[in-house]
DNA sequence: GCGCCTTGTGTGACCGGTCACATTCATGCC
DNA sequence: GGCATGAATGTGACCGGTCACACAAGGCGC
């Protein structure tokens, strides 16, 4: 172990070399695990790699390899609770790797903006990961040189506004169409639904799902509320939607937003679930000890995120282990907040 | 505008330099703006560059230079809201500095899987930002060598465990005394406090603000409960407090426990306020939303995050800008869950 | 006893920048 | 006119690794 205090700059192989009293070539083979190295001789650089507390320069690998052992997330946030999660998963699955993780972050969905900063992720060498779940992230996928190994978190599997790229994603539409369902299946007449923004001009997964749950079932398809991605959001749409005697059951694009219309609902006067269902989606942590405890779609976004970077390890070193298919199955909670409509309708 | 279509390779500062018949060394003046370079001759490499759509290799600008604009953020968590605000905080000012953010976290407490977690985040290059909420953040902010520059995002500012380095805070002990006094004030007798697991041996910041607003009302100083960081945590905590019915005002380290306690309360039949005062911690977003809204204190977690990387930017640079003193203040936010004791106590 | 392959090791160039120093030329001053 | 001075530019080494190749020694076949 190194014992001298000075703060000299840490050991190179060159200095490991001289230490062993070999050439620099053959602590790199020794670090590399280069099968034709004598053991005596690995032992030997082994000793003195050990004692000088050599580590390896990741900057210099990067240099001169071209290899970086990195990878940024590009993402619009890191509070929610979805996209936090995603970027643990990334990390967790990095780490173990040891990849370094990057992050950056979104500010505007203008396209200068969202191209400086894929720029910026480029320039850190290594791959991307892009959060597609909104208009910035889905610029942000599509800027991305074709040249650049990036893997995107999408909200839709078919055809990516990425173009031809590998991704990932959660079975968002099944997810819809398995709540929706559960609700009718209590005796709501119809669903309503209040969607979060949708990430391109397209219908989301999520919308797509719930409605074809009510053409299954027959019931009438209202139209969709607009909400945010906030607890704000969903307040605004509860409002409007609690002056309609005529809704019962209300299914919402993420668990903010149904904190938003459970707080409106309980503002305007109506019970839940006695008067009015309400089902969130994301299984964020909270929503289990909200008073009513939140029926929701429970979603991996942590195995989503470990998904992603497996995904990208394989592309960046082609040992390709391109794992089958990384789509978790959602799984429906059943809590407080849904429940029979009551017999009075 | 490079219009070859061939996916070469990104140019180098010596393509820049033939292409505009100068030297690398002009080159690197230039983008580096040095003041003795031509007019002409600048226009002309700023031309070529243009034209071949350089940038400036950011792995060989931080081996050659040593300096790498680039900072990492070891946290144990990412999900929960004051943490991930953090590292919103210390992107938002990176990016305005075109450095990049890489984060590492700390999965385990465990000295060695800390250390190593530490290692890496140092091979990284760059500085270092270490969130020292937790036992995880404080082993690793001790476990960062003495040469590297670092700042911890602290709970209490007196003499941090991590020896004699820069750091940012929040007053927890003031918001922690106003939130007590704001709850006394109401005619409470007490207040029972449910404690975030601390990150030291000694008594967290939150819990000594708390004592001292009780000390100087001359109330009486329950046991403070001992509670996670979720909201299983305020459940379990909220379960106990609920059986006592002298218990009428409950101050929680933060908005996931008090969460956890208003549940136990609902679920054991206590009103809120009504024959029980909450108040919580942080303003995570859902708080407004929660029935009854949380009475919370504010917390700028992102101006946090944003002064530690000025701070470590300051360090880093020595163009030294060492902001004043980047503690803002926490604002107490009064809502429904915080009311006078009822009358029949 | 020669050629050939394999194993173990070393040398020089290179990745794309920066840094310290050398060089050239115009200028100002005595 | 000679010389110091400073502006404008170029040259070579270097950061800490990797890569392609050279080279010596030992084993084997014939």
């Amino acid at each position: 172990m190194n014992v001298t205090g000075h703060t000299r700059r840490p050991a190179s192989i060159r200095d490991v070399a001289t230490a062993a009293g070999v050439s620099y070539q053959t602590v790199s083979r020794v670090i590399n695990g280069h099968p034709s190295v004598k053991p005596s001789t690995r032992e030997r650089v082994l000793a003195a790699i050990d004692e000088l507390g050599f580590r390896r320069n990741a900057t210099a690998l990067a240099l001169a390899s071209g290899r970086s052992r990195a990878v940024t997330v590009l993402t619009a946030n890191t509070t929610h609770y979805g996209y936090a999660s995603i970027l643990r998963g990334v990390e967790e699955a990095a780490r173990a790797a040891s990849y370094a993780v990057g992050i950056g972050v979104l500010e505007s969905a203008e396209q200068p903006a969202v191209a400086a900063e894929v720029q910026r992720a480029a320039d850190a060498g290594g791959g991307l990961i892009v959060i597609a779940y909104d208009p910035a992230g889905v610029r942000a996928l599509a800027a991305v040189p074709a040249e650049l190994p990036v893997v995107g978190v999408v909200e839709t599997p078919a055809s990516p506004p990425g173009g031809d790229r590998p991704w990932v994603w959660t079975d968002d539409r099944e997810a819809a169409h398995e709540a929706t369902r559960h609700l009718l299946s209590l005796g709501h007449e119809t669903v309503h639904y209040v969607a979060i923004p949708s990430s391109t001009r397209r219908t989301s997964a999520r919308t797509t799902g719930w409605r074809q749950a009510l053409k299954e079932a027959g019931a009438p398809e209202p139209r969709p509320v607009q909400g945010s991605w906030g607890p704000a959001g969903g307040h605004a749409a509860g409002r409007e939607l609690a002056k309609d005697p005529a809704v019962t059951a209300i299914l919402c694009g993420n668990d903010d937003l149904a904190l938003g219309v459970l707080r409106a609902l309980h503002e305007a006067g109506r019970s839940v679930p006695g008067e009015v269902s309400v089902a969130g989606f994301d299984d964020a942590p909270h929503s289990a000890y909200l008073t009513p405890s939140l029926t929701t779609v429970r979603l991996d976004f942590t195995g989503l995120g470990r998904a992603a970077f497996a995904l990208l390890h394989g592309v960046l070193e082609k040992s390709a282990q391109i794992a089958p298919h990384p789509v978790s199955v959602p799984e429906l909670v059943v809590r407080e907040s849904s429940g029979p409509p009551s017999a009075r309708g």
